[in-house]
DNA sequence: TTATCTGCAAAAGGTTTGCAACTGA
DNA sequence: TCAGTTGCAAACCTTTTGCAGATAA
């Protein structure tokens, strides 16, 4: 999705794009990997943006409401990774994080007798090329 | 999985089974509903076992750890639903919680080159019939 | 112009920990 | 016997909220 999609989604749903949203989402988009509310604000910082806790929180919250963050839950903890708009599933490495999203949509059968689907996740946690070269447990 | 097994897997991780964790065992293998540590609490208690909710997070750990559990991240809450320790994926309804067990494993192609999936989760999250019945949303 | 957003500080909520007493194996 | 477990209270962390000032549109 590109960007300019994206600020049209979010100005669909009255949302504004500021420019502390604007920084975090540059930041989001062009980071592959999966990360809590706190990594991504020290991220941020790092690179001198200027934005409170808070408002990452909020910025995750929109995002995951309109389709453009999905959070999972790894090892107690809370990350946010961020994806196209269009349904896919997830590859993520449970090393370095990294997430791979999966356009390909594997086949559902054997569903228990008129269960409903009203959305699923398929998510594969392992570990990532980059990870295994660099000699990851 | 029979319950023997069960306190045959814990005993070997060195685990006991003390009146509190057997009397939540029962309790969890007769629910077939995902519950946030809290509710798992309350129904302990409506049920007039007597357990602290520290001892209910510290199970759902141990649970979790020797794969009788799974935890899932619905709308910001963490739910625990037991499950046996066998490989499967889940069918979650939105609407009573209740959790199906799916033991047909999706084939997975077109992972990205190199990766190695370590272990993976299916979640189908929908309407079972139970709430259909009932005119769920 | 005004509805939305921001940062801060405080509150809230959920989860974990320390500890003394207890108990299963 | 003694390593593992319990409940309680306190500590801890993460996430949310209230609010006054700022700012997209």
């Amino acid at each position: 999705m590109e960007k300019r999609d994206i600020v049209h989604l979010l100005h669909q749903q009255n949302f504004r794009l500021t420019r502390e949203r604007e920084a975090l989402l540059d930041l989001l988009m062009r980071t592959e990997k999966m990360h809590t509310a706190a990594e991504w604000h020290a991220l941020a910082q790092r690179e001198h943006v200027r934005v409170g806790l808070t408002t990452v929180y909020r910025l995750l919250e929109v995002l995951t409401k309109v389709g453009l963050a999905t959070p999972f839950l790894v090892d107690g903890s809370v990350y946010y990774a961020f994806c196209s708009g269009q349904h896919h599933h997830h590859f993520v490495c449970l090393h370095c994080h990294r997430v791979e999203d999966l356009y390909e949509c594997p086949v559902f059968q054997h569903l228990p007798e008129g269960c409903e689907v009203r959305h699923h996740k398929v998510d594969l946690f392992g570990i990532c090329p980059a990870c295994h070269a660099a000699d990851a447990p």
